[in-house]
DNA sequence: AGCTAATTTTAACGATCGTTAAAATTAGCT
DNA sequence: AGCTAATTTTAACGATCGTTAAAATTAGCT
């Protein structure tokens, strides 16, 4: 038996209590951080509860003290990425409905790279568990990607007016997030193959100006309505 | 040591050797074909050179005398897969050049179909293996992967006569594999957002209509010149 | 039939994995 | 200060992994 006690003493510390700041991070913290790192830098299989005991450094089995299996921890890793993801999303839509689709278009471009400069990990981790395989004991976590997913299309719907068919916007909201996250969560595999740097400002251009290419005209049909 | 040895007999028996037709398969095919059952359905730190053994209905030690490594063996079923993959994609373009943009490209992707239907364990390999992590140690055959997308653009150059920048067709036949590659390789997931049967006509059809929607404009844009 | 090399089987190796038990230490409280 | 519970460390578990060594068997040849 292990884990955190689930009854809480009466009074918690919070986390900056200590003067001079806080540079004492709580292992949970360590912990969740040093799994983000190792699972957007290994695939489940690969990256070992030890790797991210000794990058979060903590003897492993305080991973398992906090998380009771590889399983919930990559779990855990996954809801926080795809929250993260998720709440991000539903801002770069803010004041796009006044714009033309080309000015949205690249506003929107705009603050997706935004985010993906500044969360990296999170893209890489959801492009790493994007396509599954098909074996019988399927990740963990799986089934939040899923559903991660599935709701971008309803971010868009209520952001923007549209006057397409629901089949339009459904074909239009899931290629352009599928080539979105490959195209940024797996820069590396794209910039190679184009001769840039990955985090080059050549190759976000590339992107940029490949997103616009092809999903101008059918975000203005989607706009207009046909 | 291990392996079969290098230096062969004079003679060897062609696979239909024995009268009443080839039912004993070489072993080493047995391994290749139970690998890439295996390397499609799990990834590849997740299936076993055990697993792949079982499958292929041998002692496990077999694989390693007929391929030394596991990197080895996942190397040689990249190879299998891409080659495969290349060598038809050749000639999904053939008499395309004679036809209107949308008859071209819905004959293009009835083809495509066509080998997504044969060869489903081909293309999810390719996809499970197209977003690799960071880490140090990338996964075997990788390099082989990143050829095989790369010369695609060269396969379609050559198949086509484009009036498009050399930028704007990297742009389109990037962005148009790697969608086809995601929703056919990975249609388990996608057909599950859908409310779809991952092989059923419906999804078929969903991603045709999808891929028309989303390429025939830059597709014409290319073809015409602007 | 008898030799030789290729193939297959059996057994075991060292390494690593996730997880647990138990002891040691620390933090929070009266 | 002394008690209690939370946290951390140490050691070890059973399982599985890829690979190898050695013995057993089979196939191909004269």
């Amino acid at each position: 038996m292990s884990g955190p006690k689930k009854i809480k003493p009466a009074k918690k510390k919070t986390s900056d209590q200590r003067a001079g700041g806080s540079q004492k991070k709580p292992t949970r913290e360590k912990i969740l951080e040093a799994a983000i790192k190792m699972f957007s830098d290994y695939p489940y299989y690969a990256a070992s509860i030890r790797m991210i005991g000794k990058e979060a450094e903590i003897d492993h089995p305080l991973v398992s003290y906090y998380f009771p299996t590889k399983a919930l921890l990559f779990e855990e890793v996954i809801k926080h990425v795809t929250e993260e993801y998720y709440q991000a999303n539903i801002t770069w839509f803010e004041g796009l409905e006044e714009q033309t689709p080309e000015r949205g278009l690249s506003l929107y471009i705009d603050r997706f790279f935004d985010f993906a400069v500044k969360h990296p990990k999170a893209l890489r981790i959801v492009a790493l568990n994007l396509v599954q395989a098909e074996g019988h004991d399927v990740i963990p976590g799986y089934e939040r990607v899923r559903n991660f997913f599935a709701k971008t299309k309803q971010t868009f719907k209520k952001a923007i007016p549209l006057q397409g068919t629901a089949d339009d916007i459904e074909m239009f909201t899931h290629s352009f997030n599928t080539l979105a996250i490959n195209y940024l969560g797996a820069s590396t595999y794209y910039a190679g193959i184009l001769g840039l740097a990955p985090g080059s400002r050549q190759y976000l251009e590339w992107v940029k100006k490949t997103m616009i290419f092809v999903f101008l005209p059918p975000l203005k049909q989607i706009i207009i309505g046909e």
